[in-house]
RNA sequence: AUUCUGAUCU
């Protein structure tokens, strides 16, 4: 649908007004709305924090004979937890079944992702058993969702306990989901925990990157080891894991962090081979 | 672009 995108357009612009204008020029034009122009209004008004309004135009959805459908509440549950609503995100999704709508991954997705940036990890626990009692399995994307957002926000240790909990399950993670733990450690400035997943890496065949690598390089810097970094950065090689772009950047903005710019400014002079 | 998918600087 032509209608849809142009609203997303506007929406992304940040022009909600243009966006909800395309409505009424497809009543002038005589195109009747239907339920994906509907959810991508109700998308539109809830990516502009305008709530109240996404819940007065799921009335009026309702009043001219369209349904809501699952792809319509989840927009209000993310709308909600914008606002951090938590606790009206999760009213929806016990009243959904109710409004003859069932909540799906997606739901639960949502409210999970915003409940781990601030670890509140017993809340999640409550929605991992509301989900098995709506008869939904816990998958892979379950666990990748509290592993990759508590990682963002600094909580390694939860995310790891979820690793660890899938692990058990029977699910496995490669090199992506187990650098976003470490790389979370290294913001946190606890490289030996670090250093620990990486090695635990290797014994279970999931072999660092140079995105792991640059992350641990990163770390050493923030902590001040700007020598270990430097070290890190030729064990790379060693491993047969060649240092990129981002990988230099980030020692080299060690490096001047801790007051070496002229060794900084040499190495940029140097050649890759020479150094 | 209704949900997950890792690093530096910006």
């Amino acid at each position: 649908q032509a209608f849809t995108c142009v609203m997303v357009s506007y929406s992304r612009a940040g022009k909600l007004r243009n966006s909800l204008q395309v409505l009424n020029m497809m009543q002038k034009a005589g195109v009747e709305p239907n339920l994906l122009v509907c959810n991508t209004a109700v998308h539109v008004l809830v990516m502009a924090n305008r709530m109240e309004k996404a819940l007065r135009f799921v009335e009026r959805m309702r009043l001219v004979g369209i349904t809501p459908d699952v792809v319509t509440y989840n927009c209000l549950i993310k709308g909600y937890c914008n606002l951090h609503r938590v606790e009206d995100a999760i009213d929806l999704i016990v009243e959904m079944p109710f409004k003859g709508c069932s909540p799906d991954k997606v739901s639960y997705y949502t409210v999970m992702g915003f409940l781990c940036k601030d670890k509140r990890i017993a809340e999640v626990r409550d929605l991992m058993d509301k989900m098995k009692d709506g008869k939904l399995v816990l998958d892979q994307v379950t666990y990748n969702v509290l592993i990759h957002t508590l990682s963002k926000h600094q909580h390694p240790d939860e995310a790891l306990k979820f690793l660890r909990e899938a692990e058990e399950r029977g699910f496995q993670f490669d090199k992506v989901g187990y650098s976003a733990i470490v790389d979370s450690f290294c913001k946190k400035g606890d490289m030996d925990r670090a250093k620990e997943i990486v090695n635990e890496m290797f014994q279970k065949g999931c072999i660092p990157d140079v995105v792991t690598y640059t992350s641990v390089v990163n770390g050493l810097c923030r902590v001040g080891e700007v020598d270990q970094a430097k070290k890190m950065l030729q064990q790379m090689y060693k491993h047969g894991c060649k240092p990129n772009t981002v990988s230099y950047t980030a020692l080299l903005h060690g490096l001047c962090r801790n007051g070496n710019s002229s060794e900084a400014r040499e190495m940029m002079n140097m050649s890759e081979e020479e150094w």
